[in-house]
RNA sequence: GGGACAUUAGCUCAGGCGGUAGAGCACUUGACUUUUAAUCAAGGUGUCCGGAGUUCGAGUCUCCGAUGUCUCACCA
């Protein structure tokens, strides 16, 4: 312990060993920056530029980090930043006197002060405080990246949020958006008489999806414990329970491949409507959509990568067989349920499937490779078929389909909805077929009390998921995933 | 998992055919009381991602590895 602290110390380079003698020295006249617990101030940057007029030429008093320094001699300038917005400080020799002026002279770019002063214009049209008084709070012991290239390397942009967050605006503006999306949804779900609730992340079985999990251990228990993968079986045990209308939002795990569209870690928004199916799903999703839009965006027509995507309702609504008629020309309805003619069909439209795949994954098939990256307006699929949907209550008229949407929105799925199978039986017996049809490496266990959750009887319900990274990837413009979550997950840096 | 590309100073980046490592910002010293990528003068800054090999000599060529970006595959 001792040697690496020793390392470090001793490697440093001439920057970062000014910054500690500046630091050390402060100690040495007792003035430790670290040892101040607070500043008052009185107003951000962001109010005293928007309220300048009333403010110009009476004391305020504001705090935060230097991002540029000008000195000139016995006047300087410099900007610092706070939370949301950066000001400009000019500070004169005569107003600070000798000692102070000589003590702001040494103060690094990245070093936080708190200052008192006078709003006012400068010759140059800026808004400006004329600082009457200043002290260094927090002595940056860093450098930050350079002021006009900023932090450009992805990898250290992700692994060192805080300084991404510091040097380039557009970062946290991102965030913000985020946040206040994550603020109109809660808003829009309460309003509508939803009641939020939290489960558990903690799992005991890795039930439902077809995710793998992340395996843990419960050291007391002496059991093995997983990572949800989903929110949905939780969910509708509430539904029993008499929630009638209830949402989470919540981290999940998925333990698979990682790409600007999945991280291991993502944020899953599920709600549940008793005495209401699929398609008032469909009109929750239209209705969020365009909440976030008109609260958030301020439009309905969302500019992402210079295509505008229009998310005012009525989304189109097209069956799965539609939609794989539409882009690949094959009509599944002419050989219903025929597995050999599907795949013949697989064969002449290089199709890839699997030997035992039958007529309903092999239309999902056709439905992934040649409907899928056309959907780039917001669309509904629905009518999926009931091999791939164990969840779902089947259609009355085609019981090989499902009463079960997706949607699409630039060719990417954003959620998933069905008006819920609530019948213990049938339940039973798919998920039971869903894990015979199965042969991964982990073993695939049914969930025997959300089958007696069934059993003590659950309503009608209509149920929907929606990825919300993916939504916020739409409405702040990211082409990342990672670029709207804070720490994406990344492997640890070698240590040579 | 496959492919392409990247990794050089704290940051952003140059480094032609293999011959002792470069710029700007940042930093230090000095000048400058309305600058704003401030300016001017002088100065210091390196595990060239790691390891091995070829060579008299490798930032540069070859191989192995690490991390990242994009992409394809897999995966709701």
């Amino acid at each position: 312990m001792d040697k690496i602290v020793e390392n470090t110390e001793t490697d440093l380079n001439e920057i970062l060993r000014i910054r500690r003698e500046k630091l050390e020295a402060l100690k040495q006249e007792g003035r430790n920056p670290f040892d101040i617990t607070r500043f008052d101030r009185e107003y951000t940057a962001k109010e005293i530029l928007d309220n300048f007029d009333s403010l110009q030429n009476k004391e305020v008093s504001l705090a935060g980090r230097i991002m540029a320094k000008r000195i000139m001699g016995k006047a300087s300038f410099c900007h610092i930043q706070d939370g949301l917005d950066r000001i400009q400080l000019y500070v004169r020799i005569d107003e600070l006197g000798e000692d102070t002026y000589s003590e702001f002279r040494k103060y690094d770019i990245g070093d936080i002060v708190g200052v008192t002063g006078f709003p006012f214009i400068t010759r140059m049209g800026e808004k400006s405080i004329r600082v009457k008084s200043i002290v260094l709070l927090t002595k940056s012991l860093q450098v930050l990246p350079e002021k006009f290239h900023g932090l450009k390397d992805m990898d250290l942009r992700y692994r060192q949020r805080y300084v991404d967050l510091i040097v380039n605006p557009d970062v946290k503006s991102v965030f913000i958006t985020r946040a206040n999306i994550m603020k109109a949804i809660r808003e829009f779900m309460h309003s509508l008489g939803y009641l939020e609730v939290e489960t558990p992340v903690l799992h005991n079985q890795a039930t439902n999806a077809n995710a793998r999990p992340f395996a843990t251990y419960h050291n007391t228990l002496n059991i093995d414990m997983y990572l949800r993968i989903e929110l949905e079986l939780h969910l509708k045990r509430l539904i029993v329970g008499g929630l009638d209308k209830i949402f989470e939002i919540g981290k999940v795990f998925r333990n698979e491949g990682m790409d600007t569209r999945h991280n291991p870690e993502f944020t899953l928004m599920e709600l549940y409507e008793a005495y209401a199916d699929m398609y008032t799903m469909m009109e929750r999703a239209e209705q969020i959509f365009c909440y976030i839009a008109d609260n958030v965006s301020g439009t309905r027509k969302i500019d992402y990568q210079g295509q505008i995507i229009n998310v005012e309702a009525p989304w189109r609504r097209l069956t799965m067989i539609e939609a794989v008629k539409e882009y690949s020309g094959v009509d599944f309805d002419s050989f219903t349920l025929d597995d050999a003619a599907a795949r013949a069909a697989a064969k002449k439209h290089n199709v890839r499937i699997e030997k035992h795949w039958n007529w309903g994954m092999i239309l999902n098939a056709f439905f992934e490779e040649y409907a899928e990256k056309n959907l780039i307006q917001p669309t509904f699929i629905y009518q999926y078929p009931i091999e791939i949907s164990p969840l779902a209550k089947r259609n009355k008229e085609k019981p090989h389909l499902t009463e079960r949407f997706e949607f699409f929105v630039l060719g990417n799925e954003m959620g998933n909805a069905f008006s819920e199978l609530n019948d213990p039986v049938d339940q039973r017996e798919r998920l039971i077929a869903q894990a015979k049809s199965k042969f991964g490496e982990y073993d695939f266990t049914i969930d025997d009390d959300f089958i007696n959750a069934l059993e003590v009887g659950m309503p009608p319900t209509g149920g929907m998921g929606l990825g919300l990274e993916r939504m916020i990837m739409l409405f702040t413009n990211s082409t990342s995933i990672r670029d709207v979550m804070f720490f994406p997950t990344m492997k640890p840096e070698s240590n040579g």
